[in-house]
DNA sequence: AACAAAATAGACAATCCTGTCTATTTTGTT
DNA sequence: AACAAAATAGACAGGATTGTCTATTTTGTT
């Protein structure tokens, strides 16, 4: 096997270097805010190099989001396997990440839902990658709901998504990190409720 | 009594028109990506009108969330007193009404959380308006919970808050009101829990 | 060392943005 | 009918926006 069916991608330095920047300057301040001359004076990077690699700024929007899915993705993973085997300290280790995610210097609220709100249109590029991490999430949480034996798997996941995402969203608007344990204990009940 | 303290605001008939034009185009589109422009010519209004009575955008984008801020509230308030008597079938009938929103043509997810998102900066006006939102819906989630006996009124009310912001959220990104749903069910088994 | 690919600077077009200003017309009240 | 307040059209300034183009330089590979 040569070469994956998507995505062969030279994986140009510069390309990823601009990806970088993009990431954290639209993550900080916004999609549409940031502009791409900002954008490339702060990555050091000429204006045809982005065009070279992007046809559009949205396009390189969605391969932010696409990037920002993996490492999202990948971190909590990474938080679930360190929490042990017991499933139902896998599952709440999922809000523990979130605890931490919310006191990091730097949050500034949930890419994916700031692309959601930027981009209102559900036919835009932009408006679908983010859903489709949502998605994402929501089928990892359904995983490891369903390996704690939970009643209705499929049920205690959109609700524990609900309460992942209203978690997210609070703690951006408040500058707290409460609301992780509020969302924590909150998913312990009902996790003990699906499966007593 | 003359006047209120606050606001005597003669209620000029063009600012009216001029904040409802704003309201229906910047839930619709953005309040970024509305310019003036296109807001004053979709409300016929010439631009001096609009700077004689606003400052800025951004002093325009405050009124009119405080405008919605005031009719969410209404219809919320509407929406419970119309549940009846049973202090559980009041708080309840909020997550009915979330699923009529939810259904309606025009829903377009939030326009507090949008302004959340739009303006991430905590310092900003806009995003201290919109968040002033989520307090007051929270204080009236409160003293439904309270009314209805549960143990711990405060942590309920904000259990219930991250249920109904993540519900906005998902029905918005997937076009389905069947959060709304899901949120009611948690809601239910929660109360439950909680007056036991 | 030679050659091709990638990246560069920088000008440029065309458009959109918020906000200001002026001179005129419409509106509402007495 | 007279007069003051409100609203109007429209030009304008000063920037910022995305995206294109060209001519040159750097880079990487053989």
């Amino acid at each position: 096997m040569s070469s994956p069916a998507t995505a062969p991608e030279p994986v140009s330095a510069k390309r990823a270097h601009l990806m970088a920047t993009a990431q954290r300057l639209f993550y900080r301040d916004g999609y549409r805010v940031v502009g791409i001359d900002t954008l490339l004076a702060e990555a050091g990077v000429a204006k045809m190099t982005l065009y070279n690699h992007f046809a559009s700024k949205d396009e390189l929007i969605v391969a932010v989001i696409g990037k920002l899915d993996a490492e999202v993705r990948a971190a909590l993973e990474a938080a679930v396997a360190t929490a042990g085997n017991s499933p139902t300290r896998r599952l709440l280790a999922v809000f523990d990440w979130l605890a931490v995610w919310f006191k990091s210097a730097d949050f500034k609220g949930c890419g994916f839902i700031r692309a959601l709100s930027e981009f209102p249109d559900p036919e835009h590029p932009v408006h679908q990658a983010a859903w489709r991490h949502k998605q994402a999430v929501n089928a990892m949480l359904q995983e490891l709901v369903a390996n704690a034996g939970a009643r209705q798997p499929t049920e205690l996941a959109n609700a524990l998504s609900l309460l992942v995402d209203g978690a997210i969203l609070t703690a951006h608007s408040t500058g707290s990190a409460a609301s992780a344990a509020t969302a924590k204990a909150t998913a312990a009940s009902l996790l003990k409720l699906a499966t007593a």
